[in-house]
DNA sequence: ACTTTATTTCGGTAATTTCCTAAATACAAA
DNA sequence: TTTGTATTTAGGAAATTACCGAAATAAAGT
């Protein structure tokens, strides 16, 4: 779970999420929509291959990454959950005194 | 919106909105649960704020804070709406070739 | 005025993250 | 088998982050 988090909180791996939502990518594609070298993008996609959102399919020379959408919803589902979203907060003032 | 998905990258930050999800807590009540020290709690509470996550009300010698739920919901709906959930996907194949 | 309590700011260290270039790998084509 | 293309691994620099103890601030109680 953790890992997700981390691996949304970079601009580039959000893009590069982007991206993918709209078709499966070759790492070389992908790279040209970034100024960043293709070892940094690489990284990249380490970091989101290790959080389980994304995979690559290896076909000659090239690498066909592609999202699973599965996992980036149900992310999105359990932080939504754990935050309790949707559902009415419980009493909403600080206790005055704390007895130890 | 960058500072906010930094802001819930933190394991210690998700936490404490989760404990502030609950009621409204004076920053030693946080504090009470994490063994971090109080310095690294205000610096956590700072992000949140400088996120617009969380409100700190002062009364006294002590720091209320509180949770900006609404502020998280939007933060939420709009990850949502940018990695388009829920809405069917294109085409999913990688173009085989990129002439330049 | 002095002390206590709650919290923050300061200054610094260690760990992590992001990024780069150069070199390695792996496959395909000539 | 040599060459070219796509991508990764390796090694390391720079920036950022998370953390701490000590000191500062600020309000309240004595």
């Amino acid at each position: 779970m953790d890992r997700i988090y981390k691996a949304l909180s970079d601009p580039t791996r959000r893009e590069i999420i982007r991206l993918l939502r709209q078709r499966d990518m070759t790492a070389g594609e992908i790279a040209g929509n970034f100024t960043l070298s293709k070892p940094t993008l690489t990284g990249h996609f380490a970091v989101l291959r290790e959080a389980g959102l994304i995979h690559g399919e290896k076909s000659g020379t090239t690498i066909t990454y592609s999202l699973h959408l599965s996992v980036l919803e149900d992310a999105l589902a359990l932080l939504m959950d754990q935050f309790r979203i949707g559902q009415p907060r419980a009493r909403t003032t600080a206790s005055p005194k704390v007895p130890s």
